[in-house]
DNA sequence: TTTATTTATTAGACTAATCTAACTTTATTA
DNA sequence: TAATAAAGTTAGATTAGTCTAATAAATAAA
């Protein structure tokens, strides 16, 4: 059995690669992560070496083992569940739910998140557009980009979002923007990227930053119809 | 902000109290409730008089102080909502809500149990008939007595259960018994104090131990209607 | 009212998770 | 390539929570 320490440590490191593609991971990049000292996490890794689920050599990267992958990925799952129920049956704002499942993430008992994932019945996506491990740890990952990789003219569809902070998740609402929206890409500055955007025939002015943690589908298939299902590769 | 730990021992204080009745307790049976040994009880009982949590001196029994109490409570409030919830929405069984609860109960959020309560439809009672604490601290203690006090010839109906562990709640079940129903004590044994009882017709035989673990109400209130609501005491 | 038993406390040690400060290795850049 | 910077490791200390073994106080029994 796992402590909650060694879950969040494993959590993290799967994100870290889920989130840069790169399967390796240092230590200091895992200490800030975590918000640890980077000599509090070197400790943790000898540890987690010694139980098999990071392969791990000193002053070398660090990867998730089999076992290592499996654990951090049914961590993932029973935080999205969870936040899927805070948001869906609750009545949460999106910006409030992951805070709770953080701590809700480490309860141990395996039927509980088998029973709640039928009781939200079998939801595929969390309340920021993130997919739901299956029970096997297997993620469905979708093709998507950021909206500041969209080009002037064209349109697409919100599917999620990269940073899930409070303070974005506010500002998001604020500027007219949700899940499964349709958005329209007016115009760009050069100087600095500047994006006019329009959502249900309102415009709004978007930063760079801003554009860089929206993720969207677009052009290439319609985004009149719901193309999530097609849009899919097992990870 | 209390400690996992801290919450698990002003709740088992409060336990101890509210089940014997008497507000005094001492270290080992605390020691011995919590299942660590008397000198780890000692220790953090420092701790909580630091806090000001418990009254105790030394060699002297302990008291919940009012912010302990109301600590306490809270934790006892998230238990039984939790157990409710995972017993009404995700089918569990009455003997397997307990152990989850116990992990569930320590989740920090004010509005999640706000929010799961409303959820529930404010529900008064857990799964084993406990009464739910409100937001106060504030506790319903029904007057009941135990199926060992009833009469042989009258009848009860049964409101909560002492003992909460598994096993004798899926032998409850077994025997047939479930809260409200109407039972009536049709004859007991002197020497041993075995007990004949009919539920809907069905008779079975229980121990002194088995009746001792059974709360009910009876004969002064008419048990066809739910006499619940008229038997109560704030505590 | 002594003695024996039970109850409670202290001293000293251990593990998990964290830190700071010093040191070593690897990577970058002049 | 040699110097500098960045990344990673080790040593030693701290806190929370736990234990065992020894000791002290309070209670019950003889
Ligand atoms: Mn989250
Ligand atoms: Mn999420
Ligand atoms: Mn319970
Ligand atoms: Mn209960």
């Amino acid at each position: 059995m796992l402590t909650f320490t060694e879950e969040n440590y494993l959590k993290t490191l799967l994100k870290i690669t889920l989130d840069s593609g790169n399967a390796e991971v240092g230590t200091n990049e895992l200490a800030s992560s975590l918000d640890v000292k980077p000599a509090t996490a070197n400790d943790m890794l000898k540890k987690l070496k010694d139980k098999k689920l990071v392969d791990y050599e000193k002053y070398g990267k660090i990867t998730l083992t089999k076992e290592g992958r499996k654990n951090a990925m049914n961590v993932i799952r029973k935080h999205r569940i969870w936040e899927t129920f805070l948001f869906e049956k609750l009545e949460f704002s999106w910006d409030e739910v992951h805070e709770i499942a953080e701590q809700l993430e480490h309860i141990q008992s395996q039927k509980l998140i088998d029973k709640l994932d039928k009781f939200l019945d079998y939801p595929e996506f969390d309340p920021h557009g993130d997919p739901i491990p299956n029970k096997n740890g297997e993620l469905k990952v979708q093709f998507k980009k950021t909206l500041a990789e969209v080009n002037v003219g064209t349109s697409c569809k919100m599917i999620a979002v990269k940073d899930n902070s409070t303070s974005f998740l506010q500002y998001v609402v604020k500027v007219g923007l949700g899940i499964n929206n349709k958005i329209a890409v007016v115009s760009k500055q050069d100087y600095d990227a500047i994006t006019v955007i329009e959502i249900n025939g309102k415009q709004s002015s978007v930063s760079q930053k801003f554009a860089e943690n929206i993720f969207v589908v677009c052009n290439e298939c319609d985004i009149e119809k719901n193309c999530r299902e097609e849009h899919w590769k097992v990870k």
